[in-house]
DNA sequence: CCGATCATGTAAGTGGTTACATGATTAT
DNA sequence: ATAATCATGTAACCACTTACATGATCGG
């Protein structure tokens, strides 16, 4: 359950209410795990039950109460344990490469179209994660080691990395089509 | 719904039963679209509803009787306007990226074998991408063009290039981690 | 005056997994 | 003997999404 791990790795920063984890998600692990406010909302309460976490309720007028959420021993030592354990291997699910494999059946005009989509989407991926580094140096409350920074930013560097390959490839395979070039490309 | 749409591709090429189709998805497409026997069979009459396909049940002795999918014309429609419409992002969750966004928390060590085991995971994957080629040649009926080849050959393609960028990527992080260099990657 | 920010949720639905159930036939 | 192949499914569960609901305050 990533989620809810996620979610002790920030309450184990300092304690958070849902809103202010939702606001951190999107600043930070989004490209690789987007997490609806629903969704996180939903999630806690089940934490708190398993003896994870214990509520802080903090009365305000005019808006909803503050429900702050500290990380118990137990969940520290759940995320402890979480961190170190080798996870399955993540499957990635392409929808695309479903449209390119029966490609086939289209004309090269649509193929390329699809492929062209598929580079755009890439770039302005990589649009974002390039955008990432100065937004967080403004954003960061120093509270952060240059440990934690640096894996941060490796994270983004990884997306950064696969994004390029992916784009290389598609770039490569558009030019190779609009030469109607083909031969199968040579593999392992 | 991409699992019904690729079903509709292979119905495409011939009409087939459950079982076939599960047997189809597990020797193509399952490096980047897997799919359970339950999920086919569930899926199969709603599509049935929808008019997408007809059945044609064949009773045999001593097995359940054979229920042989056909595409209808409104199928092929429906595959045809997927195939060539653009697909939103696929958004990749990747739980090994939490825990190294996470990993200030844990020793080298431990991170070290963190990243080991993804790059294990990755070198198992490409082995595995490395031996379509060959089973396909021998598995394949000949009623593929090819073209259909080609297209095939290109999202195994795809999938060997990612995997070999976020490998050579995990060996550099490993290699600068062992040689205790935090310095933060140059990024964009 | 309008949109962003703060702050909480619930309900229904979707796409997928896990586990269960049956049973003959054929190949090793 | 034993495992693989053929051939069908169902039920419960899980993670996540979509859509809905409320309402004050503050900055442009």
């Amino acid at each position: 359950m990533s989620l809810e791990h996620a979610i002790l790795g920030f309450l184990n920063y300092e304690p958070m209410t849902g809103y202010e984890l939702k606001k951190i998600f999107d600043q930070s692990i989004k490209h690789f795990w987007p997490a609806k406010q629903s969704h996180i909302y939903r999630v806690l309460p089940q934490m708190e039950e398993k003896g994870w976490l214990t509520v802080e309720v903090i009365q305000q007028d005019t808006r909803p109460a503050r429900k702050v959420y500290h990380l118990t021993e137990r969940g520290r030592a759940e995320l402890q344990a979480w961190l170190a354990a080798d996870q399955p291997p993540s499957e990635t699910r392409l929808a695309w490469l479903i449209q390119l494999f029966f490609a086939g059946q289209l004309s090269d005009e649509v193929v390329l179209g699809l492929l062209e989509h598929q580079a755009s989407l890439i770039r302005h991926r990589l649009q974002r994660l390039g955008g990432i580094p100065a937004e967080s140096s403004q954003q960061m409350d120093g509270s952060e080691t240059p440990r934690d920074r640096f894996y941060w930013m490796l994270t983004v560097d990884y997306g950064v990395a696969s994004a390029i390959a992916q784009l290389r490839w598609l770039e490569e395979v558009i030019a190779r089509i609009r030469r109607s070039q083909y031969e199968l490309p040579t593999i392992g």
